[in-house]
DNA sequence: TTGTACGCGTTATCAA
DNA sequence: TTGATAACGCGTACAA
């Protein structure tokens, strides 16, 4: 707790200015002597630089945030990881901003960034990126990365996932593996990825050439108690049905408690995929075949997209789009020993299907 | 990206100087008149004042740091959630630092709070504070919480667990249920939790009356898949067991595997405890039995010490100590409709059969 | 090569 | 009540 040297504290010590101190400190040209004299009363004091001082004068704090919807949603712990991985390896620090879902929460975040504490953001928000977000984002000082859907056109470095895609992947492996009567277990339509997987099923399903059935198509919460009710519900409205597509993971595991408590035989009454393929996915059992949305590839194209856009600001935004892949496990017939990932591959044979590529 | 107004900039345009705009900007008693000048031009500009330069002034960052193994390991998710919870109603900003279980990156964490960036720091080591970090800790510039065990008489603010306890409630649980053939399945002796979970076991078998078999304990790590190895290995040796404590989750998940390949029953013929209570416990199928090491409970409480103590740094160093529970499942025989916690009521007798309260 | 002096944006002290 | 001014710690023109 002492009070800590500073340049100054070095330059008396060492009987120079602390300009000289400074250049030195910074690696600048500077007489081998003074060098050596510098470096010893900088040892001899233990002196560490100030962060918040330097921070000041160069205008970067070498922080960046990320805002998140939510900490306790697994899909979130790979972005972390990967992101806080090569911010690492960069030099910067990671701040987390658990928003717990609430819009104005997260634009306040983004009002926040306005104060300078770091030098840019990422944000994933839940229900994508309303109009609310939109103009805090465009006006934001510092450069923004957003992960998931931003209306057409937002001119800000985006990273998307392809739902679209996935559920399209899902239904094919469903439909080869003669399932004809697929349900849908949705989140809420008012989301983004609730809305993009309606209308991914209903595609899919034309695809495929089966017909549209309102009854198969239940819509809940992302949760997997609501998952489970509105599995209930489905199940009781259409008893026949031989497959479930659920909007997610979680969703899924509900599903499975209730086809558990049911007596039906995963997979060989009902095959169910969930979505995200989270670490719960290989816990579950049976264990469960999921469309991996590469959460974890998001997050390293996030951080990558934002250190570029901090070294060049004059970049155009830019967009990645993150391949889906279907990891195949037992609720659909794979076994645990022979789950299997099915990327490139599946994804050529889903595409011929859909008759080409439109993320 | 505008160059962003300053006091200086509305100090201007109302006509005054920067200390009347920054005592009206800080609530200070000022000439109403004054005041609306100032809010007005304020306003007018958008300005923002900066956290950088109030920082340096103040040496107060409103950041704290969060130092953990692994961002992956589904403890700390909980961990994380509860200390930015606390954190963020208190005006302070999360930091999060992954280490990567390396205790050499943690003491960089450590010797790089002196820079000042923030203004405390939680740490929580896989593998305890040893010797090599105890030094950085006392001497850090900022003040540290540790979680987790820390040397006898190190004077920081301390939150710990008490796995011994746990490993007692649940042996106590599972000879309940009649098994005397109780295998562990545990971490490394090399880290702290290994360590102590390793002797609980053996302190619990004294305290119910069973022998000690050497051949029924077998080491790993914490993960699944060395959870699997190990189980492998202790059910290849000693077949005849009838209950399996596990030092983790993950470890129990591997054990679940493995019994599950092996055509034995879980619960019936052999009974299932994990430790950690995380999420994975309650998916899993059968659903996992596990000492709850109160996780979350422990974030709250190290964010709360950190906080009392900025307020207060003359404080004595305080240590927090957080009561384990036992979450039954069906892994040992509850169901997960009955799933329910014993905390206070399973304590008392498992501390009643311990003979006495030492954590 | 080294030193002086200023600016980064705030807050706080002291006169006026 | 208000204004001038000095820090906070660092980097860097510019002058010596």
């Amino acid at each position: 707790m002492t009070e800590g040297p500073t340049i100054t504290t070095i330059a008396q010590r060492a009987g120079l200015s602390i300009a000289s101190v400074s250049r030195v400190l910074n690696g600048l040209p500077t007489r081998e002597d003074t060098v050596r004299r510098v470096m010893r009363a900088a040892d001899e004091l233990g002196y560490v630089p100030n962060s918040v001082a330097r921070s000041l004068r160069n205008r970067r704090t070498h922080q960046i945030a990320f805002a998140l919807s939510d900490i306790g949603n697994p899909v979130y712990v790979a972005m972390v990881r990967e992101i806080q991985a090569v911010l690492k390896a960069a030099g910067y620090r990671l701040l987390l901003h658990s928003t717990e879902g609430d819009p104005e929460d997260e634009v306040c975040v983004l009002r926040g960034l306005r104060e300078r504490y770091v030098d840019g953001l990422i944000i994933s928000p839940l229900r994508g990126v309303g109009a609310e977000h939109i103009e805090a984002v465009t006006t934001a000082r510092v450069p923004v990365v957003v992960v998931g859907p931003v209306p057409e056109g937002t001119p800000v470095d985006n990273v998307r996932g392809d739902s679209r895609t996935g559920v399209l992947l899902a239904m094919n492996h469903l439909h080869g593996l003669g399932r004809r009567r697929i349900g849908l277990l949705n989140g809420p339509l008012g989301t983004a990825p609730g809305a993009a997987r309606a209308a991914a099923y209903r595609e899919a399903l034309e695809l495929l050439g089966l017909p549209y059935d309102e009854n198969l198509v239940e819509v809940g919460d992302f949760t997997r108690d609501r998952g489970a009710r509105a599995a209930r519900a489905l199940l009781a409205r259409a008893p026949g049905l031989d497959a479930l597509m659920c909007a997610s993971d979680l969703i899924a595991l509900g599903a499975l408690d209730v086809l558990r408590e049911q007596g039906r035989d995963v997979p060989r009454d009902v095959a169910v995929v969930g979505m995200d393929d989270t670490d719960l996915a290989s816990v579950a059992w049976p264990s469960l075949t999921s469309v991996s949305l590469g959460w974890a590839e998001r997050g390293r194209a996030a951080a990558r997209l934002l250190l570029d856009r901090l070294r060049d600001g004059s970049l155009p935004p830019r967009v990645v789009t993150v391949e889906p892949g279907l990891m195949v496990r037992c609720s659909t017939g794979g076994g645990p020993a022979t789950a299997f990932a099915t990327r490139a591959r599946a994804r050529v044979r889903a595409l011929a299907l859909a008759g080409g590529d439109r993320p």
